[in-house]
RNA sequence: GCUUCCGUAGUUCAAUGGAUAGAACAGAGCUCUUCUAAGGCUUUGAUGUAGGUUCGAUUCCUACCGGAAGCACCA
C-alpha cells in the first residue's frame, strides 16, 4: 500500500514540478489520515518555495485528477499531507487476504539473495542456560522473516566444539572425574558442567592447571588420541541435551557443522595472512593489526601454535563463501559483549578477500543481566533453560492444561522478540514469563478467541461489506502487514513485526467487543470474513516469530 | 585509561528527522442473560544535563553525568 501511494505522489509531483525527490510515507494519528507525508518540506527546500504551498498545490492536484485510492487529500500543520484512503481499498485487501492465506504477506525484496543466519551456536561443555536463549529465539525469527521476504536462508548453527575449553574439561574429567560414571549419569551434562567449574575453582589456587588445559587442547589439535575420545565423550552427550531443548522450541537448522571442522581449514589463512603482511608474528603468537590502531589487534594463533577462534571463524566463512558462493550475506545473532571481535573479524575479511563491507553483518543482542549480579559459568552461578521452560510451563497451567507447554514458550520468546534487541534485559521472573498485557500469550489469546467464534458460527464468511459500514482499525491494520514484514526484514529487526501483532490483535479484541455477532443481521458474514482475515495474519505473524497460534486456549 | 552500546511515565518497553512522545504492567473508575472478561473502555503519569545543526530533534553532532559490555594467548 505504501508503496502504492508513493507511486501517485510521485507521479503528481513529476507532473507539478518535473523533479524527482526522495520522500517518506507515514502512519500517523488515525485523524491525520490513514498514510501521510513529508513530501511538501523537501520539496521546500528544493524548489525554495514554503511547504504550505507546495502541499496546498499538491493536494488541488489530487483533487482534480479523481484518484482512484484516495478519499480526501488534506493539508494540515505546516506542510503535511494526510491521505484517507477509500472504504473499498480495504475490503479489497481482505479478499487477498482470504485468497492468499499462508501466503498472504509474503514479499519478494530478497528475492535471489542467499543468506546464512548463524545463530544459537552454543559452546559444548558448557550448560545451555539463558544466555542462550536469546541468539536462538531472535535468530530463528530473523530467519523465518528473511525467508518471508523470498530470501534463500540457510540456518547455521556454528556449534563451538573447539578451543582451550576442552584442554580444560580434559584436565577436569582426567583429574576428578570418571568416565564410566559420566555415562551412566541421568544427567551428564551437569556432570560435565560440575567438572567445568571444579577446574575453574582448582585453578584459581593452582595456576599451572591453565598452562596443563592449554596442553591439552594442543594435543588435541595434533590429534592425541586420548584427547579426542574424551573430547567426543562431551560432543556427543552434549548433543543430546542441545536437541532436546530445540525440539521443546521448535527450532530446527539446515547445518550444524561444528568449529572443529574447520580444524584443517585454517592453516591456509595464517599462512596467507602472513604472506599478504596482514598478520604478524609478535611475543610468539601470531595477530593481525590494524591500520591506526584502530582496533586492538585480532589474535589468531597463540604463542604454543593452537588456535583461537578469530581464525576458525575465518576458515568459516572462506568455507561457507566457496560452498554457498561469493555473493551469498552472512549474518552472524550473537551477543554484544562481541562486537568488537565482528568488527576486527570483518576488517580481516575484507583484507583477505574473503567478504567485503556489505555481506557481513553481526546482529547483537544485549545480555541478561541478573538482579545478583553477572553470570558465569566458570563460578557455576547459572539459571539452566530447561529451568527456565519448566518453570513457564508450571507458570502457564493457569490457563488450559493442554497447551501449558506452548503458552510457556510462546511468553518466553515474545518476551525477547518485543523489543529492540540491541539492550539487556534484567533477568526477572515475572517478567519474562509475563502472561497478561503485552505478551506472546495475549496474542495466543487472540487466535484463540477468532478460531473459536469461525468454529461456533453457524454462517460462514462472506465478503461483502454492508451499507453504512464505518472502516473499523482491524481492516486498517491488515492491510499493514506486508509493509511491516519488509520493514522487520530491512530492518533486521523482528520485534517491529511484534509491536504490529500486539496493535493488531489489540484492534480486533476492540473490534470484537463492540461488534458482537448475532441476530442474522447482513453484517455478520463480513464480520466473520474479518474475523477470518485477523485470523490468518495473526497466525502468519506468530509463525515467523516462532510462537504457535493456538486454537483453544 | 581507551572503545562500543544503552539512559523515555513508579516499572518494562515503542516512536524509518515530523504533528498533541505511544503501549503494557502497577494505581483509580467503569464493563459479561449474546460466538473466549486471561478481554474492552475511561483515567493519573516520562525524553539524564548543557550546548549545536534543522522549518522541525527522543532520533544527528559535541561535552558532561549515570548504567552495561569489551580491550593479547577464553568463546
Amino acid at each position: 500500500m505504501k508503496e502504492i501511494i508513493k507511486t501517485e505522489i510521485d507521479k503528481a509531483v513529476k507532473e507539478l514540478y518535473r523533479k524527482e525527490v526522495v520522500f517518506s510515507i507515514e502512519y500517523p494519528e488515525s485523524k491525520f489520515g490513514d498514510y501521510s507525508s513529508n513530501i511538501a518540506f523537501v520539496l521546500s527546500k528544493v524548489l525554495g518555495v514554503t511547504s504550505t504551498e507546495v502541499a496546498k498545490k499538491i493536494v488541488d492536484f489530487f483533487g482534480q485528477s479523481n484518484s482512484k485510492i484516495f478519499k480526501k487529500v488534506e493539508v494540515a500543520g505546516p506542510g503535511f499531507l494526510n491521505f484517507f484512503v477509500k472504504d473499498e481499498i480495504f475490503s479489497k485487501n481482505l479478499d487477498s487476504i482470504l485468497k492468499l492465506g499462508k501466503k498472504y504477506g509474503q514479499s519478494k525484496i530478497n528475492k535471489g539473495k542467499k543468506i546464512i543466519v548463524e545463530y544459537s551456536s552454543p559452546n559444548i561443555a558448557k550448560p545451555f542456560t539463558v544466555g542462550h536463549l536469546r541468539s536462538t529465539i531472535i535468530g530463528d525469527a530473523l530467519a523465518n522473516i528473511l525467508n518471508a521476504t523470498g530470501a534463500k536462508v540457510i540456518r547455521d548453527n556454528h556449534i563451538g566444539d573447539w578451543g582451550t575449553q576442552f584442554g580444560k574439561m580434559i584436565v577436569a574429567i582426567k583429574k576428578w572425574g570418571n568416565v564410566n560414571e559420566i555415562k551412566k549419569s541421568k544427567e551428564p551434562v551437569k556432570d560435565l558442567v560440575a567438572l567445568y567449574v571444579k577446574f575453574h575453582e582448582e585453578a584459581e589456587k593452582d595456576k599451572t592447571l591453565d598452562d596443563e588445559a592449554r596442553n591439552w587442547f594442543t594435543k588435541l589439535e595434533k590429534k592425541d588420541k586420548e584427547a579426542t575420545k574424551l573430547w567426543k565423550l562431551c560432543v556427543e552427550l552434549s548433543s543430546k541435551e542441545f536437541q532436546k531443548i530445540y525440539k521443546r522450541l521448535g527450532v530446527s537448522f539446515d547445518t550444524a557443522v561444528g568449529e572443529s571442522f574447520f580444524e584443517d581449514k585454517m592453516k591456509v589463512i595464517v599462512d596467507e595472512a602472513l604472506e599478504k603482511g596482514i598478520a604478524k608474528v609478535s611475543e610468539g603468537a601470531t595477530l593481525v593489526f590494524f591500520e591506526n590502531d584502530k582496533y586492538s589487534p585480532l589474535m589468531l594463533l597463540k604463542s604454543d601454535g593452537s588456535s583461537l577462534y578469530a581464525l576458525r571463524d575465518l576458515a568459516t566463512d572462506k568455507w561457507r563463501k566457496k560452498k554457498y558462493g561469493k555473493d551469498v550475506v552472512i549474518i552472524n545473532e550473537v551477543g554484544a559483549e562481541q562486537s568488537l571481535h565482528f568488527k576486527q573479524l570483518f576488517e580481516t575479511e575484507k583484507l583477505l578477500g574473503i567478504s567485503n563491507s556489505n555481506d557481513r553483518f553481526h546482529i547483537a543482542h544485549g545480555l541478561y543481566s541478573f538482579k545478583e549480579g553477572k553470570m558465569s559459568t566458570r563460578k557455576g552461578n547459572v539459571i539452566w533453560l530447561e529451568e527456565v521452560l519448566e518453570e513457564a510451563k508450571k507458570r502457564a497451567e493457569v490457563f488450559n492444561k493442554d497447551v501449558a507447554e506452548e503458552v510457556g514458550i510462546g511468553a518466553i520468546k515474545f518476551n525477547d522478540l518485543k523489543r529492540d534487541s540491541t539492550k539487556e534485559i534484567v533477568f526477572d521472573w515475572d517478567e519474562i514469563l509475563n502472561l497478561g498485557g503485552d505478551s506472546g500469550p495475549y496474542l495466543q489469546y487472540s487466535s484463540a478467541r477468532a478460531f473459536s467464534i469461525l468454529k461456533k458460527s453457524s454462517k460462514s464468511p462472506k465478503n461483502i461489506v454492508p451499507k453504512d459500514w464505518q472502516v473499523t482499525d482491524v481492516e486498517k491494520q491488515l492491510i499493514r502487514f506486508p509493509e511491516i514484514l519488509e520493514r522487520s526484514a530491512i530492518e533486521l529487526k523482528p520485534h517491529q513485526l511484534s509491536l504490529y501483532l500486539l496493535d493488531l490483535a489489540g484492534a480486533f479484541n476492540n473490534f470484537y467487543t463492540h461488534n458482537k455477532i448475532i441476530g442474522s443481521g447482513e453484517g455478520e458474514a463480513y464480520k466473520l470474513s474479518i474475523t477470518e482475515a485477523f485470523r490468518i495474519v495473526l497466525s502468519n505473524g506468530l509463525n515467523l516469530l516462532g510462537i504457535k497460534p493456538l486454537k483453544k486456549m
